[in-house]
DNA sequence: AACTATAATTATGCAAACATTATGCAATCA
DNA sequence: TGATTGCATAATGTTTGCATAATTATAGTT
């Protein structure tokens, strides 16, 4: 479906800011169809938790969720490992594949392009978890990998050096000949090595530099009220539990 | 919803049979809804792989792929495996909690009532994907579970002997008191041990028992031609390269 | 001036009607 | 007699409209 699929590429790659509200007649406006299709495309969201219902009120873009960046990496480095072990064992490896996968974030890398890095990095994770041929790890490396595209836009691209990125593409080309190896050992500590040093990247990004000694008091951190229909939307982030972060869209745009 | 919840239990139990047709109308009829809500919940159904839309057709539900089983196990045993793992480290597990699922469990194996008893199960394994605290794991664990359901109604529970079934309670127990030892080493021991016993259950039934040795020409699997709705229905479900198995729901009614 | 209550507006949830597509049957032609 | 084409029927995909619930604005009161 149309509107499913842009809908979804414009909440993961942070076009539409986390938490915001989704307006079925203006969707239906901007699809130029009526709302019935988009409320298909938000039934769609909500169940790969892209989006939140929220009864009789409206529709949000799920808040993305730092608290989760652990839980995310446990979870990937997991599924990585045992596509990698599987693929590896499966003997499906195709040489010339892996490497135009590994050719197309060479050029990502060198473009300084980050979108399409992401995306290399992650078309080849998927291609292991289709090499793997288990239908349940390919669908959850799907999952996984789009529940942290966001977070790595925001934290991984601003603090990954060009050397780092260069690193991480050798990385690929050594589990590729791994898995072409046969090899589900080194393949295992080949893609552990990979997703770990990602890991470090994320985390240098979490990690404060700034106010982790600094004194405070309750009015340090409190906000101006916002009213209106941004107050609307603040509300209903900041009401989670959960560190749900708030991208800088106003401070940049 | 409450359409989407009846839909999908009339599913995973089996009431309704793999591959046959959800006629909208039919089940707006019996909802006494409009066709809209009943939509609703396909899309939903649709996302969770219960069923398939055939685009200006009809909407089906999933073939179960027989094909699948050992990728089930291989998913099911890695992220159980993270689970208990995690599980146990969390220091967050709660005895009484933990026996009181085991308790249910002992009682519908003492009962014999074989819904319960994988209900217990299943709601242990995500208690304790609950009490990881790793929210990607809760979702695939949720996944993997009801993925898997189906399978075990027609396999698990025609060939599990009564021993076998009081057996794996006890390697609840066992599990459950190595989570709260906070062991993962002997957390993830046990919960391997508990599902590849599972796995050789299910193994058992899925491998022939007849009909490996036999003689055979064409004539011998041909089948008498099954005309109007039920050929069409077959054609569905026989057209998939993959095993779609077809559960003895004539042979029984 | 601030707070409360009521009214109006806006958006969602559902239903019914319309349009489009595919299947099945019948009729005609080879 | 068999196959192909056209029509009818049935089910899906979409639109439109209405009812309900929630939020916001306004007016009145303290």
């Amino acid at each position: 479906m149309q509107v499913h699929e842009s809908l979804r590429e414009d909440i993961l790659w942070l076009r539409i800011e986390p938490g915001s509200a989704l307006d079925e007649v203006a969707l239906a406006e901007r699809f130029e169809v009526s709302r019935t299709p988009i409320r298909e495309a938000l039934l769609l969201l909500s169940g790969e938790g892209l989006v939140k219902f929220l009864p009789n009120r409206t529709t949000i873009v799920a808040p993305m969720l730092m608290d989760n960046a652990g839980d995310y990496h446990d979870t990937l480095l997991i599924l990585s490992r045992s596509v990698a072990r599987t693929a590896a064992m499966s003997g499906r490896a195709d040489g010339d594949l892996l490497f135009s996968h590994i050719d197309r974030s060479r050029a990502a890398v060198r473009a300084g392009d980050m979108e399409s890095i992401l995306r290399a990095d992650h078309a080849f994770l998927r291609h292991l978890a289709a090499l793997s041929g288990n239908i349940f790890l390919e669908r959850f490396i799907d999952q996984i990998l789009d529940a942290g595209v966001r977070m790595y836009v925001l934290h991984y691209f601003r603090n990954a050096a060009p050397d780092e990125l260069h690193q991480s593409v050798e990385q690929m080309a050594e589990l590729s000949c791994a898995i072409l190896d046969g090899d589900p050992d080194r393949s295992d500590r080949r893609v552990s090595e990979m997703i770990q040093a990602d890991i470090a990247i994320i985390m240098r990004s979490l990690a404060p530099r700034v106010g982790q000694d600094m004194e405070m008091t309750s009015s340090h951190v409190a906000r101006p009220h916002v009213s209106n229909r941004n107050g609307f939307r603040r509300r209903l982030t900041r009401s989670s539990p959960d560190q749900a972060i708030e991208p800088p869209f106003q401070a940049e745009g």
